[in-house]
DNA sequence: AATAATAACGCAACACTGTTGCAATAAATT
DNA sequence: AATTTATTGCAACAGTGTTGCGTTATTATT
């Protein structure tokens, strides 16, 4: 069967998204990581990070994807809502808050993408 | 001041918006438009159709930008939920579904992006 | 209806984002 | 230490979106 091995690139990558307060894309973390390895690895270390669920990812509203660290509380819960600021364009987890929404019962829902737009505290 | 003109290429563009029932990208878009125009004009006319506010924009969970016209009800509204088919890649508006939710209010609200994603009536 | 002003267009070129194949490297197991 | 193979680097490619500029076509004005 595969395995999954951890290399350095992979926890370095890991430690920079862990670390950070904001969600971070893919070329935030290529100016983080300096030249600690290829760019085609990040993208390859980001998809096996989001397979091994430790990171989640994120689309902002331009299409952007961003990835991030979420709070572990009881159990693990990746239906919150994302905030996207307009103006520095940085992403954040709200954990705190959890939505309720209703769909058809005809949809089967197997994730949410909860983004809500406009001024973060820092730019308001 | 800069005025806005309606050309064949952009009525037809927003008819074919208008006329689908699921969301488009622009690849869908141009390969639906033929040769009506060059697909830099489609990125153009989209942009203005968003200014205008006669489509809206919504990012799918892989950050691939799909535009759809919006049942316009009492008071148009843009704070719907859009589902994200994994199977048929759709995108469609849930135009009867207002989520609710709340954010600290330090942060200021422009807009929301609601995908749920999972596999729609046709592919369950 | 002809003219003038300029929004919109086509084309070419570019920048950014993400993917794939393959040989070389390094992590985990024996 | 040797073996297995997951992971990496490199090169090349494909897709997505942007910009500049000369030309075309829409709209308003005469």
């Amino acid at each position: 069967m595969k395995t999954t091995r951890s290399t350095t690139a992979k926890t370095a990558i890991y430690e920079l998204i862990m670390n950070s307060d904001v969600a971070l894309s893919h070329s935030e973390i290529q100016k983080l990581a300096g030249d600690l390895c290829d760019r085609v690895t990040i993208y390859r270390i980001l998809d096996r990070l989001v397979i091994e669920d430790v990171i989640h990812k994120i689309a902002t509203p331009d299409g952007l994807l961003k990835y991030a660290v979420c709070q572990k509380t009881e159990k693990h819960s990746h239906n919150h809502i994302h905030f996207s600021c307009e103006n520095c364009l940085s992403v954040t987890c709200l954990d705190a808050v959890e939505p309720i929404f209703e769909v058809p019962e005809n949809y089967s829902i197997k994730g949410v993408n909860f983004t809500v737009s406009g001024f973060c505290p820092n730019c308001s």
